[in-house]
DNA sequence: GTGTAAATGTTATAATATGTTCGTTTTCCT
DNA sequence: AGGAAAACGAACATATTATAACATTTACAC
């Protein structure tokens, strides 16, 4: 079994998976004969291309079993942030409301944190915030309709939009791709830009969710300004004078750490 | 059954719950040879992700895992036959055409042999249907909005009616939980029922997909008779004397084995 | 052959997993 | 209720595994 070229070896590693719901490092080194640090690479590499995950000692199916909406990287970035920005939101949600909970990375955190509400209901286009809170005791989730965005977990499009107009939220929450040195609010999809105006217009109260990173930057699709929005929450690295000028603006701008 | 890396053993400790509805510590400690303390803290483990409640002694099911395993476990259940009707199924289905998927684990075998069809737009309330197509590079998935169903992972309420009578479809595959001695098809959810009978409104053609182990019974809601049906498809199991009444009745009958 | 890149092995160090002991808590039996 | 037996959890010692950096081998072109 020695002299396997790497690829072999690794799609015969794959094929183990066939039977067995995981594979042990020292078992695959014993039985091709290498090195357990060769089938960590070989691993390793697998992990990159498909349905595995990578453990101690080895390594399993990812029993992603009925929902597969995820955002992979972009969920990673600049977590700390984004999950301190979501605790400050969460506060400002009360038991019976019904919300709007935008796409986005930030809001998912969010929805996480509301998986123990009470009596909440939650109206959303994000099949990732849907696929969180599904289970959530507390919470009815309503899914819009609409096409399924390439590469994007979330739904946009006519039906959206129709759907959308058949609610009212007293709360509406929604992430921002960029945030202009004016205040403008961007989105890097002009589908979601649409989507976004509407959800402004349903929704009593308006909460827009950034962190630092998005503040003086534009991007494809001006969706509205903080002009039109009741609280802004972003991390304290974003810079005083913006958050000044914002403030100005209308809403009301809360930070948080980090 | 030494040596196996933590998450291996905790994976396989979690498939005991799809036979059994809890575990104990000393089975399981003598099952993998290893320490009562190691499988303690296999148990803790895995309910951190809420799947399991530990008890003195072991471990037993949540509510939320015995639906995830109720699901899981029908769409094992009789599989062969259900990817052998959709596999015929499949033959229908041309290129450019519009489909309506109803929800199913017979309609989620068909969408896993629509992945690489060309040119589709597929209209569908389940959430399964559109995790297994969201990548696929020729097909447009559409979901309908609305109340997500608690346990399972599909759409339904006035939103999904409504979003559904704004499509109009070349085709909709639809399974059912039961077909009756009189063709008479039935579902077990009753809002399950209302949305399949909008779907056959919208769809110029229908057909029905149901192995043989659903002839013969009742369900809880009726939902329309397979006399109103274009095609239906089923394994060689079923008994001949109700495919023969079922063919008087209008539809093409298709049978497959196994 | 010789050079180059890829693959593999080796080592030291860090991270993680496991078993054991023991005091505490829970369960079960009378 | 009271007490024995079982199970639990914390803390420690031990063992296994991961990672990174470097050395070695192999593969393949020219």
């Amino acid at each position: 079994m020695r002299n396997l070229p790497p690829a072999v070896r690794q799609t015969q590693i794959r094929e183990r998976f066939a039977s067995r719901s995981g594979v042990s490092v020292s078992g695959l080194a014993r039985e091709f004969d290498v090195s357990g640090m060769t089938i960590r690479r070989d691993l390793a590499a697998l992990e990159g291309t498909a349905n595995i995950q990578r453990t101690h000692g080895g390594a399993v199916l990812t029993q992603r079993m009925m929902l597969e909406f995820d955002y992979r990287g972009r969920r990673e970035h600049n977590r700390a942030a984004k999950q301190a920005i979501a605790a400050e939101a969460r506060k400002l949600v009360q038991p019976g409301q019904r919300l709007l909970l935008d796409t986005g990375t930030t809001t998912l955190e969010l929805a996480a944190l509301l998986k123990d509400a009470q009596n909440l209901t939650i109206i959303t286009p994000s099949l990732a915030v849907a696929s969180e809170l599904q289970h959530a005791p507390g919470v009815e989730v309503i899914l819009l309709g609409g096409v399924i965005r390439r590469g994007s977990p979330d739904l946009t499009g006519p039906v959206t939009e129709h759907c959308l107009e058949l609610f009212a939220a007293d709360l509406a929450f929604q992430g921002a791709d960029a945030i202009g040195n004016d205040g403008t609010i961007y989105n890097s999809d002009l589908r979601l830009a649409r989507v976004d105006k509407i959800m402004r217009r349903v929704a009593n109260r308006f909460c827009v969710l950034a962190d630092h990173t998005k503040i003086g930057l534009t991007a494809l699709a001006r969706n509205g300004t903080l002009a039109d929005v009741d609280y802004f929450i972003t991390n304290t690295a974003a810079p005083a004078a913006a958050l000044k000028r914002f403030a100005r603006l209308g809403p009301q701008v809360i930070t948080v750490s980090p």
